[in-house]
Formats: C-alpha cells, sequence, structure tokens
DNA sequence: CAAATACTGCGATCGCTGTTCTCAGTAATA
DNA sequence: TATTACTGAGAACAGCGATCGCAGTATTTG
C-alpha cells in the first residue's frame, strides 16, 4: 500500500522468513557499476547486470523493485567515493572548494553520472555529502535556505566541468577539434563571424587546456561571491 | 560513406529524384515536441510519433536516421524560441543576464529539454543563439576560449535554475514538502543534525520563494566575477 | 512435530522499444 | 522509353523493463 515512490532504502534489504537471498544489494550494484564503468549505462540492462552475476533477469526485482532503483543505488555507492576525510579548515569557500574537486574526480571516475536519466534520489552516502557540506558551510552566516542553494549550485559546477572535462578528454590529441570542425561546417561566415573566429583562434591557443585550473578557480569566486564575508 | 556522425542538418531534406515525401522534417518534429510537452521524453517513441503523424514507425526513417536526430531536431526547433530580438545594451552582464531569462523561460515551457540524453549537437537555431551570446560578450575583453566558457557556464546556471523551479513547480501548496519528508525520513538525527536543522527552518520561512529572482542575481553576480571591468 | 506462512530463484512471457529489410510505386533524368 | 533514385510502409528482429506463476526453503505458529 505504502510502496509507492518509496526509495530503494527505506525497503528492508531481505525479509525475516524465507530462505536467504544469494546475493546483496551491494554485489548487484557492484556488478552494475563495473558495466557501467566499461560500457556506459545502455550496458546496465536488467539482463546484462543478471548475466554478469549469472542468474535470470527475474531474480534481481527481488532485491530491486525497479531498473531507476538500481541506478539510485548506483548514484550513491559512487558518492561514497567522495572524500569526505579531510578535516574543514573553518574557511567555506576553500572547505567547499577542496569537496568540490574531490567530487568532480569521482564523475570523471563514472561518467555515466552525467547520464542518469533522472537526479538520484540521495541514499546515506549522498546525505553524508550534503551534511558534510552543510557543516562547511556553517561558519558562515548565510540562512539554511541559501546553504541549500550554495551546495545545489557547488553540485552544478561540478557537473557542468565534468562534462567538459570528460568531452575533453574524448577528443585526444587536439582537443574540441572533431567538435570544432563540425561546428565550423555549419557555421555560416556571414551569419556566424564569431562562432568562426572563436573556432579560428580556439586551434591556435592552448590557454584553455588546463580545465582543471579553470574549475578550482572558477568555484572558489563563485563561491565567494555567494557567501558572505 | 560519409553519413556517419553527420549532423541532422548536413544531410539533405529530400532527394531531387523521386516523389515528393508527403511531410517535412518540421512537421516530425513539431508532433514530436507536441507529444514530449504533453508527456515526457517517454511518449517520443518512433511509434507514437508515428501514429500522431497517420503513418507508420519506418517512413520516419526516411527523414531521420535516428531518434537521437529527431531529439536534436526538438532541440533545435524550441532554441529557435529564445528571444534573440532584443537590442544589445552594450553590458555584456546585463544583455547575457536577459538572454538567459530568456533561455530558462524556453526551458519552463519544454521541461523535457532537461532530461535529453545528450548533449544536443547544435542546429541553425543554437548556432544562432551562440553567434548571439558572443556578440553579447564582444565588448568585454575576454579571449576567444573564455567567451565561449562563460557562454557554456550561463547555459549550465540557466539548465540548473530551470530544474530547481521545475521541481519546485511540482510540489504545489507548500513547495518541497514531498521531497523534504522523503529527506527527513532517512536523515538520522545523530548523524545528519544540519540536514534535519535545515528542513525543519526551511518549512518555517518562504525566503526561498522567489526563485526567478535568486535567479537573475546569481546569474549577474557569476557574471560580474567572470567578465573583466 | 506439523501446518501455516513468508519468503527466494527463475523460466516463460507480455508489451514496448529502435531499427532494418524488402518491395511496390513514382518521379526525374538520360 | 529505359534507367535511376527516390518514397511509403508492412513485416520482422533483437533487446528492453517488468510481471506472473510455480517450485523450493526457511521461519514462525499451533
Amino acid at each position: 500500500m505504502a510502496d509507492e515512490s518509496m526509495t530503494v532504502w527505506e525497503r528492508p534489504e531481505r525479509g525475516t522468513r524465507g530462505p536467504a537471498p544469494e546475493r546483496t544489494r551491494a554485489q548487484i550494484t557492484a556488478a552494475a557499476i563495473e558495466l557501467a564503468d566499461a560500457n556506459g549505462l545502455r550496458a546496465v540492462s536488467m539482463r546484462q547486470v543478471a548475466k554478469q552475476l549469472g542468474t535470470g533477469p527475474a531474480s534481481l526485482y527481488r532485491y530491486v523493485a525497479t531498473r531507476d532503483d538500481l541506478l539510485d543505488l548506483m548514484a550513491d555507492a559512487v558518492a561514497g567515493e567522495i572524500d569526505l576525510g579531510a578535516p574543514l579548515s573553518g574557511d567555506p569557500v576553500e572547505d567547499l572548494a577542496v569537496l568540490a574537486g574531490s567530487a568532480k574526480r569521482v564523475h570523471l571516475r563514472h561518467p555515466w553520472l552525467l547520464h542518469l536519466p533522472s537526479e538520484p534520489r540521495l541514499g546515506p552516502n549522498g546525505m553524508d555529502y550534503l551534511e558534510h557540506a552543510l557543516r562547511a558551510l556553517a561558519p558562515s552566516s548565510l540562512p539554511y535556505p541559501a546553504q541549500m542553494e550554495t551546495v545545489g549550485l557547488l553540485n552544478g559546477l561540478v557537473t557542468l566541468f565534468a562534462r567538459t572535462e570528460l568531452h575533453r578528454l574524448s577528443s585526444p590529441t587536439d582537443p574540441q577539434r572533431a567538435h570544432a570542425t563540425s561546428l565550423a561546417a555549419n557555421a555560416t561566415e556571414e551569419r556566424h563571424p564569431r562562432i568562426v573566429a572563436a573556432l579560428a583562434k580556439a586551434s591556435d591557443t592552448d590557454a584553455h587546456q588546463d580545465t582543471h585550473a579553470l574549475f578550482e578557480r572558477m568555484v572558489r569566486r563563485v563561491l565567494t561571491g555567494l557567501i558572505p564575508g
């Protein structure tokens, strides 16, 4: 009756009555993450995950109500890879910048995070992450709602930069060249002079190479603007 | 031979030889957008689009090589709804803020834009948008790569705020209450004291109500930080 | 101890998806 | 007129998420 729109984590992992399950949610999640890391989110189908575990698709539904549940589990599992161990300095900008760096690293390690069909519901690890971010923000005089919004914007920056860095990684030698040429092909000289110009210049310079440094600078600048001194 | 990784727009809409096509890409795109606006991206299947047009799924492949092509067409079509008509003031921050506002309005009108499986390749309208943004940035002394990155970040802010505004719209009377309660349910009092506190305060105050105003403030602040005076 | 109960594994199957094959029909070209 | 290049669309294929039903098993209850 109340099992609609419940997160995975609110449902018990196993009942108390029958035979012990042969697998755990953690195992299934690990298998799914392995598939996603190797072959993308497309490869995370109930059938392929089941095959990876040596069972049938139907069996997985004993552990997970829907595929989206599995995706939630995956997202929360890798959220656990974000390093929350570093001691807080008391400077919200600095502490959040460090946190964002760690979060971005996780995104680079698991590119499929950017392709999730919907914002994953946050599980235990996600909650720990949020709590940590709020703790870092505590020294500021921001009201609670603004704190939440700040964390949201920080996450947005993380995904934004992770996206561009991954995009840049995928065009190996000359970054953006593939994309640039396809852009240039359709940019009309007279209709889009600035795009053409920007692309021409972009292939000359490499000032835009170190996107991570840009990320660090950007995050600090944005946070500084948002958090009262 | 060269028809792989080509955008839809590089392929001719029709050949020169046979009978005239009974439909146009624009018609198909319009039908798909109608479906997406009404029932979400899920409803945009080749079958349902075909049914909407009174034909079979296979016929659509005369107009479009793949479903992703259709999604590109949809994205570019609504990109055309972004207002580029307002004259530029010469102040990049102001002009880009106005542009971002219009872009966000389009996102609110077509929520499925946020759920596209991958960044859409930009077509004619997307190019016009980019060109317009670059023109607004022209008075600044930013180098070209930084201009591109600024536009990228602006787009990120647009999608970020569109997401939160849409999320807020979906929980009607007491914004965020549904989300908040499900959050609170799993937030452990001793493990996540700040989340609990933030949620408690959040239901009292309504300082966070006008997200659009927050958006405008935020965009201007971020842009001001990025664009040299 | 035995009966009832609540669970697990999973083959079979449903309805749906994107996409391709194939072929009849049509219009422009040679 | 013959050739060529196109269009429409029914049929079909592989893969998808999800459900049903049943055999088997461990725990609880009488």
